[in-house]
DNA sequence: GTATGGTTTAACCAAATGGTTAAATGCAAG
DNA sequence: CTTGCATTTAACCATTTGGTTAAACCATAC
């Protein structure tokens, strides 16, 4: 998310305001270093938008459904379920090796405001997406072999193997000796060993 | 970590400062939060602690050995490779369950300075940790049959679906309706899934 | 030109916050 | 009793921070 200058100040605030409140948090960023990132005084980001609180709502309500959206597309796909599985996988290792910094910013909001997002989440179609999961469900169950393990631990296991390892960069890069380039890699080698681990142990009745 | 008035002093401010830092980051946290919790004045606070900075460091510190310690013990021990990996997925489950906000406190002060983690990484004898890891991983590349992943990213298989689960708690919750003790039956539910998906999925040669 | 609206400058405010200080109090050990 | 230490009270300070304001500036459109 690079702040271009072309871009309009309104876009640019935005933009800054994810880099800064993804990097920070909502307690850790200071409307000063949004203001500077976007290249613009504060007085004209209050102009724009009146308030922090308002500001990282707006922010955070985007990443949060960022987050789910490939969910969401995959499960309108009409993919048979392993290839489903298969473009998950991808499409999200994708999208959290172009942002890291997302997971960490949701999850640590999250802990620390439960309820605002517990209603957040109210708000997205959630019972269409757990209506969607019992289809995919059925579709597992009903079209293949092995259906071992129950629904929700397979959607766990699968979102834990994809997101945890960028989430704990921080602590598996200096752990293991890594540099950028071998951690990239080390991603990259993980899609087809989780998808390979997940149809192995695919869902069975809840 | 209940802040009982039979402890000292001294045990209260860290019993609380561990409560709040951990439920409220270092930037969220407040030195008034922590003297209330302790259920004492903040002139003694800083009577006994000099400095927020500090006082964070010495939590943070211990909070980030506290993760590491059931791996160590397990890499001390002289279970056979799969016993070591059941051993260990049964206590860091136990200990998640006990202190859920340790993995979140951890990661997300992680993100927000690396430099300060990395070097602090680098005072743990991380490299006997990586003898052990490498000796573990010859112990498991010679005694049995199924090879098939490196050792790396077994292990980040290992403690992605340990540990996610628990970091993701605020969003796994509401997204499956779940209640506390649902949640808490499908931890106890996962001990067994992720030892049988590991030990089906050993690590190779690096 | 002049009116309009985005933008800067710079000063300002109130509240929050980390941290200090000094005096008073309570209390246990010598 | 008194010395010393833990603790409280309460005022205080400097700095940071979110947010406001007013005046000036500057471009574009009419």
């Amino acid at each position: 998310m690079p702040t271009s200058p072309d871009d309009s100040t309104e876009v640019r605030i935005q933009k800054a305001a994810k880099t800064i409140f993804t990097r920070k948090g909502l307690a850790g960023a200071r409307m000063q270093d949004i203001a500077d990132e976007a290249g613009i005084n504060k007085a004209l980001l209050h102009y724009y938008y009146r308030s922090k609180q308002k500001l990282f709502e707006m922010i955070f309500e985007e990443k949060l459904i960022e987050l789910f959206t490939n969910l969401q597309v995959i499960l309108e796909s009409d993919l048979p379920f392993d290839e489903k599985i298969k473009s998950f996988i991808e499409k999200e290792s994708d999208l959290l090796s172009e942002f890291p910094s997302l997971p960490i910013f949701v999850l640590s909001e999250a802990w620390q405001n439960p309820d605002y997002v517990e209603r957040l989440l109210q708000t997205l179609p959630i019972k269409l997406i757990r209506e969607k999961f019992k289809k995919l469900h059925k579709e597992a169950a009903d079209g293949d072999i092995t259906h071992e393990i129950p629904f929700h631990q397979f959607m766990i296991n699968m979102m834990s193997m994809i997101i945890y390892p960028i989430v704990a960069r921080p602590l598996i890069m200096p752990l293991f000796g890594l540099d950028e380039k071998d951690f990239a890699n080390l991603m990259e080698q993980r899609k087809s060993i989780i998808s390979k681990i997940l149809l192995e142990n695919k869902p069975k009745d809840m």
